[in-house]
DNA sequence: TAGGTCACG
DNA sequence: ACGTACGTGACCTAG
């Protein structure tokens, strides 16, 4: 039995289009419709594997509707520019894929759609129809089915239509479907004067009377009023509207749907267009063993012996510059190009790890060295390099919005070429098996890496410039690669024993909590499955409180506390998750990590937040808890090495601080000035009362709204918050603005700009794009506004960290200080001091940190010391 | 592998 | 009317 599969373009691409996040590739283009369409056309196709699939497309021209009813033009909705231009774009891809397309002046994709349909049934050929317009129900029969897909967020759900599933939704069978759509008013949507009938009382009616006309026949036994009335007035329009929502299915077409055959759609021009415009997600589908690649096969020399090591080294050792690509498995394997020639140095036999960690050491020091990821590189040959372009670093801060960059990449960006991954080449075999069955492979793999650096990192450095980032480059980031891998290195001791205990101290009241919930529950389930939670809570148990996410109920903390703390389940299960998060995440989650030398060494990335924050993994370092008492205890197993202490800096509300100098309001300035509690000011301020009289209450709400306006604030995400109608939240805003003008008119400012150029900057260069402005979807859209008025605060404040933690670095070694930064968590910084040294640190480090920038405003320190983490802060 | 949840600033 | 605070990462479950 053959299988022909149908698309509307169209309408298929407008829902992805609504459906899908905006999406853009590193070329500016807008994508995510044409994403979503390939995530609904392909999840159709593995279900079907037909054997032809056609597209079918609108036309601009006029059709033989307008001859019809001339206002018809009017009942379509103008397309989206960002939509408009994806149009063409997925004809390229489409056509790319050898997929058969099809459109026709005067016609519309339905009719071409209906046409093809009936055709291939009457030839008997099974039929599936893909289009979000339910005006194809008509067409269904037990041969056709119509398929409509529903994009949500990155999941795709179709529903299916053969006739029996039109009659069981909509009580009518497919045909008399037109008729219901004409009841009311549905597919005419800017046809002044048809009927509106309501869809349940259309179904009635056609289940009543069978047609439309059969209505119009007994329209005297329609009782409602409304209905009768609505019906009477609009006979005429009421059969327009349904000769115009008729399908037509005997259109003359340019094409048979045999012509429509499926073939060799992954095929190597369709690759290399995904890659040009970074569909990257739908790579895998492609089979690219049997492909050429695109990228020139470059001719790497494999050194796997130390007296070639030796000459080449020699070589190199006269070059200007070189591209450094180091990769560590099991063993070590180096690229490298230097304009003589692209080597793959291979750790094997006499040429041992050590020995070319020595020549690089040894290199690095007579040449400029074009690397990624320099803080990496400084492993193998330590931090004392003569001159140095980090690729990575660069990229990042030219697009800090890809979550992370590899030099494949690069290549794909900067040189629009291909290089394979590992995975790609190899498949699932480790690098040392590789090296010994194809090490020619590997050695063209690796060189190739060294190759893109060394062709690529002029672009991406001249990018950099254009955007005015070289000095936030050369003057931060790139010292900055210095303290963070001295950081890392250092680790921070942990007392094992005590870490231990705090763990082994939960499980008792875990194990309680557990069976507490079990016997409230009335059974045994998996307290940590959200979705089994939420059928115990609101299914079994019957607590209202209702559906929140895609997957069923969310049973989040905040859910939970409104539903009713008071319950005694409820108040377990939250303590249960507390508990087990403690458990899981840091007392055992930590322990795992804890290195032979009995400390933690994190990893800090430099170029994952879009911000320009820094962040730590694996673990996380950021995240210790600090709110909850209980939690909180966890710090006391974070303790210095004998003989040292523990100094905690953190910058007092650096953010706000920010927003007074950035926006340069004089109130919000003034408040600082005075050095009160900036939250009670607040209060007073915005409320009207004086300094001494502001309540608790007050306090706190003057701190969230200064919060909210940190973070791009809504009067819902305040009302949120603080428990309160949105109207009163409202208020609020309004009172604040009021009284600090200059914040209101910044934030516009951010937003205005932000509009007009496309991203948003810090007050040293570093930028943020937000192609979420230029988004037709509401929601979308103001997340990018509140991004605009977000990010170059928390930016900036991001930036003088990073100014302050090189200071300090610097410092304490100029001024031979016992004294070591271990930690950074975004505004606060902990060091591991020698006791004899303390004093001295104290001063350097409050000195430094104050004066990491200079603002309208005073940076204002805490300094505490300690002998673990929990008592510093 | 994605989504839900929750830890931090 | 849309459904929300900004920025992260780890662990767990479920498909």
């Amino acid at each position: 039995m053959s299988k022909l599969v149908l698309i509307d373009g169209h309408s298929v691409l407008n829902r992805a289009f609504y459906g899908v996040p905006m999406l853009t590739n590193p070329k500016g283009m807008h994508i995510n419709a044409i994403y979503g369409f390939l995530n609904i056309m392909f999840k159709i196709l593995d279900e079907e594997h037909p054997d032809y699939l056609c597209v079918a497309f609108d036309r601009s021209e006029k059709t033989f509707r307008h001859e019809i009813y001339d206002a018809y033009k009017g009942t379509r909705k103008p397309m989206p520019e960002e939509l408009h231009e994806q149009v063409p774009l997925i004809k390229e891809v489409l056509a790319s894929m050898k997929i058969t397309m099809c459109e026709k002046p005067g016609l519309e994709a339905d009719d071409i759609l209906g046409t093809l349909a009936k055709r291939a049934e009457k030839d008997g050929v099974d039929v599936s129809l893909i289009s979000g317009d339910r005006d194809l129900l008509q067409i269904a029969t037990d041969k056709i089915k119509i398929r409509i897909p529903k994009t949500k967020g990155n999941k795709t759900e179709v529903e299916d239509y053969y006739a029996k599933d039109v009659i069981e939704k909509y009580k009518v069978d497919p045909i008399t479907f037109i008729d219901m759509k004409a009841l009311m008013g549905d597919s005419s949507d800017n046809i002044p004067g048809v009927p509106k009938i309501g869809e349940k009382t259309a179904g009635d009616l056609l289940v009543a009377y069978g047609s439309l006309d059969g209505v119009y026949e007994h329209l005297d036994e329609i009782t409602r009023k409304s209905i009768h009335d609505s019906l009477a007035e609009n006979r005429a329009l009421a059969d327009l509207s349904k000769t115009l929502a008729t399908i037509c299915i005997d259109a003359e077409l340019p094409i048979s749907y045999r012509d429509a055959v499926v073939d060799n759609m992954f095929n190597k021009d369709a690759y290399d267009l995904f890659i040009n415009y970074g569909f990257k997600k739908f790579l895998d589908k492609f089979d690219t063993s049997t492909m050429v690649q695109k990228a020139e096969e470059i001719e790497v020399v494999a050194v796997t012996d130390l007296n070639e090591c030796e000459s080449l080294f020699d070589k190199l050792s006269v070059e200007k510059a070189v591209a450094i690509d180091v990769e560590k498995d099991e063993e070590l394997i180096v690229g490298i190009e230097a304009g003589c020639g692209v080597y793959a140095i291979f750790e094997q036999g006499f040429l041992t790890a050590g020995y070319i960690e020595e020549k690089l050491r040894e290199l690095v020091k007579k040449t400029t060295v074009i690397c990624f990821d320099v803080k990496k590189l400084y492993a193998y040959t330590g931090v004392d390099l003569k001159e140095v372009y980090d690729a990575k670093l660069a990229a990042y801060l030219v697009n800090p919005l890809k979550s992370d960059y590899e030099i494949g990449d690069i290549a794909e960006e900067y040189l629009e070429i291909h290089i394979p991954t590992f995975k790609e080449k190899f498949g699932k075999i480790s690098v040392a098996e590789a090296a010994f069955t194809d090490n020619k492979g590997l050695a063209g793999l690796i060189g190739a890496r060294s190759d893109v650096l060394w062709r690529a990192y002029r672009k991406i450095f001249d990018s950099l410039e254009n955007k005015g980032m070289k000095k936030l480059y050369e003057d931060i980031e790139l010292p900055l690669t210095k303290v963070l891998f001295d950081m890392e290195q250092a680790g921070i001791l942990v007392d094992t024993d005590a870490l231990g205990e705090y763990g082994r101290s939960l499980v008792g009241r875990i194990e309680e909590l557990e069976a507490a919930i079990y016997e409230q529950a009335g059974e045994k389930f998996n307290i940590n499955s959200p979705k089994q939670l939420g059928e115990i809570l609101f299914e079994k148990m019957g607590f209202e409180g209702g559906k929140k996410t895609k997957s069923g109920y969310s049973t989040a903390a905040d859910v939970l506390e409104k539903l009713s703390v008071d319950h005694p389940i409820v108040k377990d299960i939250l303590e249960y998750r507390g508990l087990v998060k403690l458990k899981s995440t840091y007392a055992d989650g930590l322990a795992g990590c804890i290195a032979e030398d009995g400390r933690i060494h994190t990893t800090f990335n430099q170029t994952i937040t879009a911000t320009g924050r820094i962040s730590s993994t694996e673990p996380n370092l950021q995240n210790i808890p600090m709110r909850m008492e209980l939690g909180r205890k966890i710090r006391k197993c974070f303790i210095p090495k004998p003989g040292y202490v523990f100094l905690d800096a953190d910058y007092s509300q650096i953010e706000l601080r920010l927003l007074a100098h950035m926006a340069d309001d004089k109130e919000l300035i003034e408040a600082y000035r005075t050095d009160a509690d900036i939250h009670r000011i607040t209060a007073s301020k915005v409320f009207h009362i004086p300094f001494d009289e502001v309540t608790d209450l007050q306090r706190r709400n003057a701190k969230a709204v200064n919060f909210g306006i940190v973070y791009g604030i809504s009067s819902f995400g305040l009302s949120q918050d603080l428990s309160i109608s949105r109207k009163e939240a409202s208020k609020y805003i309004e009172d604040y603005f009021e009284t600090y003008k200059g914040v209101k008119a910044y934030l516009d400012d951010c937003v205005s700009k932000a509009k007009e150029n496309g991203y948003v900057d810090t007050l040293y260069g570093r930028r943020r794009p937000i192609p979420e402005l230029s988004s037709s979807n509401f929601m979308t859209r103001s997340f990018g506004e509140r991004v605009a008025m977000n990010s170059p605060i928390q930016g900036t404040a991001a930036d003088i960290m990073k100014i302050a933690m090189i200071n300090v670095f610097n410092r304490l070694k100029e001024e031979n200080l016992d004294a070591r930064v271990l930690i950074q968590v975004h505004d606060e910084l902990l060091l591991e001091v020698n006791e004899k040294d303390l004093e001295k640190t104290r001063e350097v480090l409050y000195d430094t940190m104050k004066n990491a920038a200079d603002l309208s405003v005073r940076l204002e320190v805490d300094i505490h010391d300690g002998k673990d983490w929990y008592e510093a802060k």
